[in-house]
DNA sequence: GGAGTATTTAACTTGACGGTTAATTAACCC
DNA sequence: GGGTTAATTAACCGTCAAGTTAAATACTCC
């Protein structure tokens, strides 16, 4: 089995899922029902869902023949923990770069030539 | 190709990205440098370094025949707006559930007998 | 130019994934 | 019980992702 980060952005990395959880954000709803907009077998829809319940982020329930399922908002949450963290470390490790460019730019600036031959610089200096 | 919210959580599913990525917030590495800790053979790294570029996760450039890669904040950002997004929808339905399944405890608790055959009215019964 | 290092490309294997159809199970209604 | 509907399981197929090794490329240094 695999960790639960892993596990959340797998099933977060299909379109088709994504479409059914935006699907569930509107209120639970049967597997023929979610079927329907999509265009592709009950099977597979169950598959889908059995992704998504596997990675915690809906669960079901029974009711007669049909098992409606719902949103599970924890997953969720522990994802949105992981990016938030990440993103601010990029952020400010980026800041950090940025700073640090721009002190290189001014010391490039003054001693410019020597840096010449030794760099490479003009496929480095075309960056995209 | 792919949506950009695929790629990107497709590019987070896999841990030895996560890794890299990991590796990556404490500063810029090299291809060798990345590949130290995770007993994979370069190759790999390299396709795993593209997944997470073509994410935009990161950006590369070139240091004479190193070809060093840093953070790119930029996609880390849709994601972390796509998932707050969501989890605000989610908890906001959810509570709407739970207020909904008290309601729905308390006439249970009135009306129980009745409710026990022929309930299937409830999977409805719930929406919008 | 030639040796050496870093990285990528090519070609291939393997396994997982998303889809299918057909058959099975579970529940309802009459 | 028999028929109907919802959903799942089973068996299968094609594609793609992740890994490998071996060869090619890109650059540095002498």
């Amino acid at each position: 089995m695999q960790d639960t980060l892993t596990l959340t952005f797998s099933a977060l990395a299909d379109p088709t899922r994504r479409a059914i959880l935006a699907q569930l954000a509107r209120g639970e709803a049967t597997v023929k029902n979610l079927a329907k907009p999509f265009a592709i077998s009950a099977p597979a829809i169950t598959k889908h869902l059995k992704v998504l319940e596997n990675a915690r982020l809906i669960s079901r329930s029974r009711d007669a023949q049909f098992r409606p399922c719902r949103i599970e908002p924890a997953a969720l949450r522990e994802i949105a923990t992981w990016v938030d963290d990440y993103r601010q470390i990029w952020e400010q490790r980026f800041d950090q770069l940025d700073a640090y460019l721009k002190l290189q730019m001014q010391s490039k600036s003054r001693t410019q030539k020597k840096s010449e031959t030794k760099k490479k610089g003009s496929k480095n200096g075309g960056e995209k």
